[in-house]
DNA sequence: TGAGGAAATCAGAGTTTTCCTGATTGTCAG
DNA sequence: CTGACAATCAGGAAAACTCTGATTTCCTCA
């Protein structure tokens, strides 16, 4: 086999990275080449290293993963990205492949199921959840029409606003008073966006609206 | 010196699992005599390993760490407690020192700086951050009443299920429903345990309640 | 031992939000 | 000028929220 596969770690823990780096330096055929806990730490060394994959966390210090996979998609050299984070995938995952990710792990995963997902990219293909591929990515079914579309990106500006309104915990009324609009018309802008984020119930896009404006700005 | 302390690690994550077991290993005094992914599988182990030392995640699967920590409390052999979590200390140390921890440590935290934690419980000291310390136990200043009040430790049993379950994202309907009562009891429970927490509205208790419960679901 | 308190259960009634079904107006591209 | 899209709004039924109560059980402690 000869070679073996150059793995770059981003993650904030330093325990977890060195548990990360322990299982990953027990393959023969991987080895890890340099880790870094901020963003603009890793996109230097990135650029320097040139890995054959890099497994990133999304709740970094100071910064969000997702930028950094946004950065590292615009380099040169542009390494397969494997999301590790502690952070449910059913909220992240979509998120986190609209930044280029080719994969999502949670830190509750098994060993095995890491070297796994390493395996699976440094193959070419990709690696998620069964639940996260049907939910997002209709793989299970058969004709998937707007697929990954489905996201903040997607979002118009008057319903962008909303939900950030949403984000800072504004009830619909309150909405409603901010935008000096009916609550009427702030209830179709959120069914509009459950609708294209994917979310079922309104607890699901309070949720995921908090979460998505203070990963945003923290 | 001889004897080896001997630490048992309870944590849901087997990647930082492994990171935790090798920074230990690494020194001379200190070994890891077992680990558990849960409370039931911890209790369990640590009863009969009797080790010198717990390092316990609050986020564990399907349950609270600070559940078993007043469990562990209540065991014959009470064992020091540290607790390592990537929630933040400001929110959660208080909580774990009433449950009975004698050392709060975020996953954010260096290795040597975990060592630093280990040596001092095992010495019989307790470790926390300054600015925690400060804030809760009033060391900087003279007086300790029962300080912030307020917490999660102030919720029923029943009340603690129900805010539980609005972590899990449950409806009002379905908590009613897993529980068995009536929707307006869990109205009661829901209305009881914001005014403990002091919370103002239902969207601000499932905020709450999802950060709390965070890094339970899958 | 019995009075008080805390825990858990539930009801009534009014308000608000949710979640369907629609509809109207304007804008802009082809 | 037509069709797509953005933004606005309505009606109505169901659910959730909020408030003020009430009952029962169980435990404590004076």
């Amino acid at each position: 086999m000869g070679q073996k596969s150059r793995i770059f770690i981003v993650d904030a823990q330093p325990i977890f990275c060195l548990g990360l780096s322990r299982a990953i330096e027990q393959e023969t055929d991987l080895t890890v080449c340099g880790h870094a806990a901020n963003a603009t730490e890793a996109l230097e060394k990135i650029e320097k290293l040139k890995p054959d994959l890099v497994i990133i966390d999304i709740a970094l210090e100071a910064s969000s993963g997702l930028d950094l996979l946004k950065q590292i998609a615009m380099q040169d050299s542009n390494p397969p990205c494997l999301v590790c984070s502690a952070l449910s995938e059913l909220r992240y995952a979509q998120r986190a492949v609209n930044a280029g990710a080719l994969g999502y792990l949670t830190k509750q995963e098994s060993v095995s199921e890491l070297l796994t997902a390493i395996h699976a990219l440094l193959k070419g293909s990709i690696h998620f959840k069964a639940s996260v591929a049907t939910r997002f990515f209709g793989l299970a079914g058969h004709d998937n029409p707007k697929v990954a579309g489905n996201t903040i990106d997607s979002l118009t500006q008057r319903e962008f606003e909303v939900f950030g309104l949403i984000g800072k915990e504004y009830s619909v009324s309150q909405i409603a008073n901010a935008l000096h609009v009916s609550v009427k018309t702030i209830e179709t802008h959120r069914a509009n966006i459950k609708e294209k984020l994917n979310l079922i119930s309104a607890n699901e896009l309070l949720i995921f609206a908090v979460e998505w404006t203070k990963g945003d700005e923290s």
